[in-house]
Order: C-alpha cells, then sequence, then structure tokens
RNA sequence: GCCACGGUAGCUCAGCAGGUAGAGCGCGUGCUUGGUAAGCACGAGGUCGCGGGUUCAAAUCCCGCCCGUGGCUCCA
C-alpha cells in the first residue's frame, strides 16, 4: 500500500465523471479544512497489512495534531493495484476504524475528480509512506513457538543414568562442559576472528564472495576439489547403506497449500523470488521435494524401510547476518539430506540407531572421531518414558555422555533427534550429523504405504543429515587443524582430501626433467603431485609446500638420480623442529600414499602440474 | 535486525591535528643452478569500499549505503 499523507489548511474535491468500478456517490463534492488528506494506492496483497496502514496513518496525525482525515483512493501511486472490490473494502475498513477518534472522510472511489489542496508546508507536512508486509524475511510460526518451548536439561551417563546437569560431575569432560554451557547460558568471550576463516582463505580453499549475498561464497578450485571428494565419499556411504538418489527442484509454490504448513513448522527463514504469477521460496533442504516425490509413490510394506537421498547444492536459509561467520553458518549450503520411510515406532528406532551408527563412520572416515564433538539428544518428554531403554542404549555405541534436551511438549515435527555438535577451537558449539524421527510429514504430505491387510497407512520418517552441511565438514576440519597448530603439531589435512598430495620439488634446473618424469608416474596411479620447478632455492621450495600443508614433499638432485630414490618428507611425522625425512623408492611411495586413500574417492589435480604456469588465485 | 570496530597495492598492514600515497610479502626482469621452512638487485603495481557533504584542498572531518568481524538476538 502507499500513501501520500499532506497536512493541508483545506482540501475541496468535485466528482466528474465516473469510470466502470465507481462506488455510489450522490453529493457533487466536499471541502474540509484544517485536514490531514492521505492519498492512497491500494497493491496486491494488502489484506495483510491493513492494521499496519491504520498504524501508520495514526502515528501522522497525531504528530501533526489533525482532527480531521480525508482518505482520498489515488491510482496513480502505484502500479500493482489491487482488484477494485478488494481496494474498496479496505479503504472502507481503514474509515470506519479510524472513525473512533477521529473525524473521517473519505473520497469516492473510482471517479475522475478535480481537487485544490492547500499544503501547510511545514516540515512533517509531506510524507510519503509504502506499507508492506514483512515477509521479505519470514518469521515463521516455529520460529516464534521455539521462544515458548519450555527444556529440561540432563547427562545421560555411560552407564546409562539420566541425571541432572546440576549432579553431573565434568571434570573429566571438559568439552562437554563447555557445549552444555554453550547450549544453556549463550555466553561467548570471544573477540577473535575463527581461525579457520584465515586458513580457507589462505589455503585457497574458499572465500567471501561480495558481490553476492552475505554467506553466499566462492570456491577457488583446491575448494572445489576438497568439496568435491566430500560430496563424493558421503553420498556414497549412503547410496551403500541403501539410499536411492535423487534430484529435486530448489524452489517450490510459496502459495502451495501443504508446503506453506510445512514452512509454518521450520524454524527458518526463507529466501523468496517473483516468478511470472507465483512467488516462490528457496527450499532449506531436500524435504520438499523428496515428500512431493514419495507422496505420488506406491510403497509396499515390502519396500520399507525405504531411503532416498540428495545432496542440495544448495540448501538456503536467510540466517541473521550477525550469524554468519566463514564456512561455519552460511546462507547457501550443500547438505546431505536422507530421508527414511519407515513402518512404524519400533522400525524407526532401529532405523535411528543404525543411522546413528553411520553418522559416527562417515565422521570418522572424514578424520572428525567422538573425541571432537559431543553429543546432543532432544526428545519429548512422552516419547522418552514410552522408549526409555532403546534411548538409553544409545550410549554404547560411543560410551561417552550425552547431553540430553527434554521438552514437555512438542513444538516441532519430530519426536527424536541427535546432532553431533563439534566444537571449535574458540569453544564455540555447531551441529555436524543429525536423525531426526518425524511424525508429521508423512500426514501432511499424504505418505502412505499398502500393509499386509492391503490397507493404507501412515509411515513414520526419518531424517538424516549424515554429516552435516559439507561446508561446516570443511570449517571442522580447518578449526581442528588451527587446535592442532595451536598444540604444536604441524596441520594437515587427511591425506584423501589434500589438494597437492605430493610435492615434486628438483634441487636445479637439471632435476626438472626427471621430476616430471615421476610426477607423471604418479599421476598415473591416481595421486595428485605437483612439480615445484619455480627459480627459487631448494630451502624456499620446501618452505612453501609447507605452507601449503603437502602431506608429501619429494626432493630430487643428483644424489637421488643416481640412487633411483627420492627423499621424502612426511609431514604427519614430522614436526616444525625436526622434519621426518625417509628415502624411499617410488613405488613404495606410491603404495603409502595408495593405502592411505584406499576407499575413498580420487578426483584429478584441478591445477596445472607445473608450479610455474600456476596463477595465484587470491 | 540492534550495538561496536574495521575496509588503503593481489595479500597483510602503516599513514589520519586536511596539503605530492608507504612497507613487507607476492608479481615481473636480471643475477644466481641451489641439498630440506623465506638468496640478491632492480622494476611494475593504487577509483585509499561506494555515494553524497564540508573545504581553496579529503585516504584523513561529517552523513548515508555496501562488505567483513565481534557482541546481543539467533542457531529446526
Amino acid at each position: 500500500m502507499k500513501l501520500l499523507l499532506i497536512h493541508a489548511d483545506f482540501m475541496e474535491y468535485e466528482v466528474k465523471r465516473k469510470t466502470k468500478i465507481a462506488e455510489d456517490f450522490n453529493k457533487k463534492g466536499e471541502r474540509i479544512e484544517e485536514v490531514l488528506v492521505i492519498f492512497t494506492a491500494v497493491e496486491k496483497g494488502d489484506e495483510a497489512i491493513v492494521e499496519k496502514a491504520i498504524g501508520e496513518i495514526r502515528d501522522v496525525a497525531d504528530k501533526v495534531n489533525a482532527k480531521r482525515i480525508l482518505i482520498y483512493p489515488y491510482a496513480h501511486l502505484s502500479s500493482n493495484l489491487a482488484d477494485p472490490e478488494i481496494a474498496i473494502d479496505i479503504l472502507k475498513k481503514i474509515e470506519s476504524e479510524l472513525r473512533d477518534d477521529f473525524e473521517v472522510y473519505r473520497a469516492p472511489f473510482g471517479w475522475y475528480k478535480s481537487f485544490k489542496i492547500s499544503c501547510k508546508g511545514h516540515p512533517l507536512s509531506e510524507l510519503s509512506r509504502e506499507i508492506r508486509a514483512e515477509e521479505e524475511v519470514e518469521v515463521t510460526k516455529a520460529l516464534k513457538d521455539e521462544e515458548k518451548v519450555r527444556s529440561y536439561w540432563y547427562i545421560l551417563t555411560p552407564s546409562k543414568e539420566l541425571v541432572s546437569i546440576e549432579d553431573f560431575d565434568f571434570n573429566r569432560y571438559e568439552k562437554l562442559r563447555k557445549f552444555v554451557s554453550y547450549e544453556l547460558e549463550k555466553r561467548r568471550e570471544v573477540d577473535r576472528i575463527p581461525p579457520h576463516v584465515e586458513l580457507m582463505r589462505r589455503l585457497e580453499i574458499a572465500d567471501y564472495e561480495e558481490a553476492s549475498d552475505s554467506g553466499h561464497m566462492r570456491w577457488y578450485p583446491k575448494g572445489r576439489l576438497i568439496k568435491n571428494l566430500l560430496e563424493t565419499f558421503i553420498t556414497e556411504k549412503c547410496v551403500e547403506y541403501g539410499a536411492m538418489e535423487v534430484e529435486t527442484p530448489i524452489m517450490y509454490d510459496r502459495a502451495h497449500p501443504t508446503l506453506r504448513k510445512y514452512l509454518e513448522r521450520f524454524p527458518a527463514r526463507q529466501y523468496i523470488i517473483s516468478g511470472d504469477k507465483r512467488d516462490f521460496f528457496l527450499r532449506f533442504a531436500a524435504c520438499f521435494g523428496q515428500f512431493l516425490m514419495t507422496s505420488n509413490s506406491v510403497i509396499t510394506y515390502k519396500n520399507l524401510p525405504m531411503k532416498i537421498y540428495e545432496l542440495t547444492r544448495y540448501s538456503f536459509r536467510k540466517e541473521q547476518r550477525g550469524e554468519l561467520v566463514g564456512l561455519r553458518r552460511l546462507r547457501a549450503f550443500t547438505m546431505p539430506d536422507m530421508h527414511t520411510i519407515v513402518r512404524d515406532v519400533e522400525e524407526a528406532k532401529r532405523e535411528f540407531f543404525n543411522q546413528y551408527k553411520l553418522s559416527v563412520e562417515v565422521l570418522r572416515e572424514i578424520g572428525i572421531t567422538p573425541d571432537d564433538f559431543e553429543i546432543a539428544i532432544r526428545v519429548t518428554k512422552d516419547f522418552y518414558e514410552d522408549n526409555k531403554d532403546f534411548i538409553h542404549s544409545i550410549v554404547d555405541v560411543l560410551k561417552k555422555p550425552i547431553l540430553v534436551e527434554m521438552w514437555d511438549q512438542r513444538f516441532f515435527y519430530f519426536v527424536l533427534k541427535f546432532e553431533f555438535n563439534f566444537i571449535d577451537a574458540l569453544d564455540k558449539a555447531s551441529a555436524l550429523s543429525t536423525v531426526q524421527i518425524d511424525v508429521e510429514n508423512a500426514e501432511r504430505y499424504g505418505i502412505f504405504y499398502i500393509d499386509e491387510d492391503g490397507g493404507k497407512k501412515r509411515p513414520l520418517i526419518l531424517h538424516c543429515s549424515v554429516s552435516g552441511a559439507i561446508e561446516r565438514v570443511i570449517y571442522a576440519l580447518l578449526e581442528k587443524a588451527s587446535m592442532d597448530i595451536k598444540s604444536g603439531k604441524l596441520p594437515m589435512l587427511p591425506i584423501w582430501l589434500s589438494p597437492v598430495q605430493v610435492r615434486i620439488i628438483p634441487i636445479a634446473g637439471r632435476h626438472i626433467k626427471k621430476a616430471i618424469e615421476i610426477a607423471e608416474k604418479l599421476k598415473k596411479e591416481k595421486i595428485r603431485v605437483d612439480v615445484d620447478n619455480r627459480d627459487e632455492t631448494t630451502g624456499k621450495k620446501v618452505r612453501d609446500a609447507s605452507t601449503e600443508w603437502i602431506p608429501y614433499i619429494v626432493v630430487i638432485g643428483d644424489k637421488e638420480v643416481e640412487m633411483d630414490k627420492v627423499s621424502v618428507t612426511i609431514r604427519k611425522e614430522s614436526t616444525l623442529e625436526s622434519q621426518k625425512r625417509v628415502e624411499m623408492s617410488v613405488d613404495e611411495l606410491i603404495d603409502r600414499v595408495k593405502e592411505e586413500c584406499r576407499d575413498k574417492p580420487y578426483k584429478p589435480l584441478p591445477l596445472p602440474m607445473l608450479l610455474s604456469e600456476r596463477a595465484t588465485l587470491r
């Protein structure tokens, strides 16, 4: 709705001619003294903001101390006008609401009119207001409900006792203490940029892209490679687990009745995109597409549990600006999202347990061990009471105490979830893997399966992000590396994720040819290798390789050529003070690297093999 | 979204009682052909985040915006 507010000594108008949409009017016109004139254009969708508009008008009327108000329909203020009938209704509503406190006049809608106005000319006498619904950033019911949730906190001990957090002895569990205080006190004592931000830039992994929205990153070749390897690995793990990989759209009709209700239940802010006729929201997970797909599927009890999977590139969540930092929290992120359709609570529990174990295993293979994260279980009181033994059995997997948050009522769509929360170098926690048991959406989307008796049954649905967002996994690996730096270790990525696995350094120009020969051999064996053929000293080249965290540095000189061996510096076994250096044959090196990357995906080096040909990308 | 701080060469940063724009690294050229974490010399490189204002004169002072960081809020 557009408003132009003029505080006038007087306003007079006269009706001239009707248009097709004119309302009845039997006077010729009128003249009103000492009046606040509201030129108004009612726009599409304004039904929702009438109250807000009235508030604005009251506000201005009070400020200029006006007793009389004239509402004057003025279509020229907008190019997106509402239907005339709706516009008249809204104007009438405004009129009647204001009547309690003001002397209100309303010029007839749909007439050609002449008018004279005498604007007072004081600073507030000419104002314009644009009233818009606050839906660019949509605050869902779930976001608001979240504030009302009453939580009770416990620790589930390794001996399967549920004790209140006051009674738990945190002495041997420093990280858990940090996590609990993070969850409950929400206290931050951090005044530093998280270490991974500098690392992600220095290692040419990712960077901020100022030309995009906040929280949308640019990925350099090395970062894209790491991300690609993780994406491939995690997808393969889920497919191996039995999931069917699919792909679904990234945007959906905002007005779609089912999706609309789901949006309301999901506490995240959306991006809104205008289409030709409809408005769309960008997905924040793969649930939409997968649920719409399964709601059209014929599923029988024989097909259960049925798992479908998508790697969302991207999921979009319009997180608040202050929440966005580096790779920890983004507005566009990549997430493995698997949904499992199960018959009943018993099958849900079995799957939940298996996916819990799968998540542990996936993170472990990526290089994030159970020591690096703390476990949270969030559960409704009812579900806990009914499934006590099952929930207690979860501690058996890792034998670590678990933070339990219990809700007296169910506010969200799930009754049980777990999260693995990574604790970073600044003691902040963020969720990686998570699985939830969803009791609402099968019904909402009309998803059913045919049971043995031929009847339609409502399944339960598990949501699983087996690793959490890929970007966040990289954040965790980098934060972990920075903790290694603090404790005096040489930081590195797992070998299979290292963009360059082997660097070959020829000592003098005459060794370059041999270096390239060896590199070609390694490359054929699917090892990412490059050659530092720059005109620099050996010391400099070794230093550069080290600051890039390259796991194996091979030096080639006269000695090596003669002995047909190479001198290899092994980063994992070195410290800054003493480097672990061994002589080995090229074949031994190949075997070693291949062994370390066994069962992990491989992608070739997305950079020129010769350093002299390589640009600096940041 | 609110509050605070920051944005100067590709990178990290100095300069800021208003008066010709600086360093280190990187890059280019030359010397050097080297033995495991930074060889030497020379050179190129700047809309001082963007827009407006004050002023004879703005990187410097003022206002607005953008981006980043921290805090608050928030984080199914």
